[in-house]
RNA sequence: GGUCCGGUAGCUCAGUGAAUAGAGCAACUGCCUUCUAAGCAGUAGGUCAUUGGUUUGAAUCCAAUCCGGAUCACCA
């Protein structure tokens, strides 16, 4: 329990007795005071005014004469600035709440609720390497996950690879036609990197036969559907459908190739899954879903033999479900998959981490399957996130603009390498801490700053600026953390109970000291706040804040020479609650942070 | 054209009805003999796209307009 939620009851039993008027919690805003009036919590009065007809100064007075005559020993002083009521709390409130709390790793999560939740996220194309895109969409999900499991819920990580259709088919036809029987081992390349270099294959050839026919006279779409390669791959599709077997060893073949890669770079990015789906196994158990929906009369057929659902009522189209040759669609597939997901976990909820491109698209789909009365529609929620762009605009693979994501990863640990040989601070580290150190640091820059904004929002990766490691950083936040275990070090603490004297010798608390205890104790706050907003972001904000906080605390009190014991006791406590939620909520990011660098 | 999302400092972003709109980067000034300077303190930088409305109070809510993006495929 925060104090704002503690100082409310109050204030409710303030108006009911001074005025006899009813007020809920909800109705009160009480919120941090600024840090340029004096106060802790600050009581807005403005909402009273209208009912009580009373002026905010008066009222203001009032109650806060009636606050600290009821409880003296937990509001000691109060002060009224137009329709502000600023209340000051006895320090031992504060001094209690860091003594009770400092020691416990856990502060901030709650116990099981009984709620299952899915979340999926990464969803790749077996086609092409993961890109910068892919790296918001993983960095999100995993990091939602963990907070929801902070909530007490049960989450289960899901993957769905979208193994099947005309893409993958693409790079199989280019492979034929240019590997001589190359491999990504006879190559040393990884494997997702080599399968993609096919795919960009068949697109230059395909360009290169379309010019050649629309010399001859074609149209550009005529062009593009006759070439010979593209033929032949429409061909390959029907193949794989019907099972032909040497095309379905191929496919097999190469998929596995893309999954060998795929698997080094979530084990390097610190992605795992409880359950893989892949659309070649959804895709039937789609269709038997429209059989089903037809038969409820929810889906109608069209004379050519296509299925549809009119949602015209609901202010959208007619949406096809089924192709006319029996083929299915990228709707049919998430019939299919929310079906099968169901009948795994029977979940109360399942988050799709999906960019906004497709909002349309999980629009229809949830409405869908609320028109059939599936009983799970209600908890299907589209996490929707923007696009990552570069100050050029859009990624585009055929500009050769996409930002790879190994190519990114190397590229954040090469400069935090580059920045840790600068300082020099770590000359005593063996080969292998260095390394990892390195991939730490390089990756907390990058899933801090793909994680510190607002999901929602598109947002703009600038290669130039965005490997800075200073500020509103990752860096930022796992030097602080590694900044206080250097005082802990010194400090030999090992039992952190130990820590645990006579702190009330420590007051009265300096504006910092409190300042930093106030910080501390929004942390469930921030993990409740961003668990119902599906924003882990919310974390990053708190996280960096707080670390902020601590950095100006440290610069302008010493904790191991500190003035008194009791000082320095209360300092210890305040760097361990400081340590332990800086690592919770890195941790809820996805982020490790060091002992030192 | 319909629908949806966005527009806040030079740049990247916070701010979800409350006090004088905040951070980081970039620029400029200080601070390492003292717990890690990947840090701290300070200066400068704003017509919150525009106009009107609601409210004690609006960057925030409503309406209209302007600008940018996404989507409305028998692609996935």
């Amino acid at each position: 329990m925060t104090t704002a939620s503690q100082i409310k009851p109050f204030v409710i039993k303030a108006l009911k007795e001074l005025y006899d008027a009813d007020f809920t919690e909800s109705e009160l805003t009480v919120t941090i005071t600024k840090p340029e009036f004096e106060g802790d919590y600050t009581l807005v009065l403005f909402s009273f005014v209208k009912q009580l007809k009373k002026s905010p100064e008066h009222l203001g007075k009032e109650i806060g004469d009636y606050l600290q005559k009821i409880s003296p020993e937990f509001f000691k002083s109060y002060n009224v600035i137009k329709g502000f009521l600023n209340l000051t709390l006895s320090d031992s409130h504060w001094v209690d709440f860091l003594k009770d709390n400092f020691s416990d790793k856990t502060f901030g999560s709650r116990s099981p609720l009984g709620n299952k939740v899915i979340v999926e996220y990464s969803s790749p194309n077996t086609n092409k390497p993961l890109h910068l895109g892919h790296l918001r969409n993983i960095f999100l999900g995993w990091s939602l996950a963990e907070i929801l499991k902070a909530q007490g819920n049960e989450v289960i990580k899901t993957c769905v690879v979208n193994d099947r259709g005309i893409h993958i088919c693409k790079s199989m036809i280019a492979w034929q036609l240019f590997a001589n029987d190359a491999t990504p081992e006879s190559t040393h390349t990884k494997g997702d990197h080599f399968v993609g270099e096919y795919y960009v294959k068949f697109n230059e050839e395909h360009q290169r036969q379309r010019d050649e026919l629309m010399a001859k006279g074609m149209s550009k779409e005529e062009a593009e559907r006759e070439a010979p390669i593209m033929k032949a791959t429409q061909q390959m599709l029907l193949d794989w459908e019907a099972g032909k077997p040497e095309v379905i060893e191929l496919w097999k073949k190469m998929n596995s190739w893309v999954y060998e890669g795929f698997d080094v770079t979530y084990k390097r990015i610190g992605a795992d899954f409880n359950k893989m789906y892949y659309e070649s196994g959804t895709y039937i158990l789609g269709k038997k879903f429209v059989e089903d929906g037809l038969k409820q009369g929810v889906f109608f057929k069209k004379e050519d033999g296509s299925v549809w659902i009119d949602l015209t009522p609901e202010g959208l189209d007619q949406k096809l479900v089924l192709r006319k040759d029996g083929t299915s669609v990228y709707m049919t597939q998430d019939f299919g998959l929310a079906e099968e997901k169901y009948q795994d976990y029977q979940y109360d909820q399942s988050i799709y981490v999906i960019g906004d491109e497709q909002n349309y698209h999980m629009k229809v789909l949830k409405l869908i399957m609320e028109k059939l009365g599936k009983p799970y529609a209600d908890g299907i929620y589209h996490l929707s996130y923007g696009m990552v762009e570069l100050p050029s605009g859009r990624m585009k693979s055929r500009e050769g603009t996409v930002v790879d994501a190994d190519d990114l990863v190397d590229e954040m640990t090469a400069v935090a390498k580059q920045k840790t040989e600068e300082l020099g601070k770590v000359k005593d580290f063996s080969e292998t801490e260095l390394k990892e150190l390195y991939d730490v640091i390089g990756l907390g820059a990058l899933k801090f700053f793909l994680l510190r904004v607002d999901p929602k929002k598109k947002m703009v990766f600038n290669p130039e600026e965005s490997v800075d490691f200073h500020g509103f950083t990752g860096p930022f936040i796992q030097y602080t953390h590694a900044r206080i275990q250097s005082i802990l070090r010194k400090e030999g603490i090992t039992d952190l109970k130990s820590v645990t004297t006579e702190t009330a010798m420590a007051m009265p608390l300096f504006t910092l000291e409190k300042q930093l205890i106030i910080a501390l104790e929004q942390f469930p706050v921030m993990i409740q706040q961003a668990a119902e907003e599906h924003n882990p972001s919310v974390i990053a904000i708190y996280v960096f804040n707080l670390a902020k906080l601590f950095n100006t605390f440290y610069s302008e009190h010493s904790v191991l020479n500190a003035e008194s014991k009791a000082k320095k006791q209360l300092r210890l406590q305040l760097c361990i609650m400081t340590v332990n939620i800086i690592a919770s909520a890195t941790r809820l990011l996805g982020i490790k942070v060091p002992e030192r660098m």
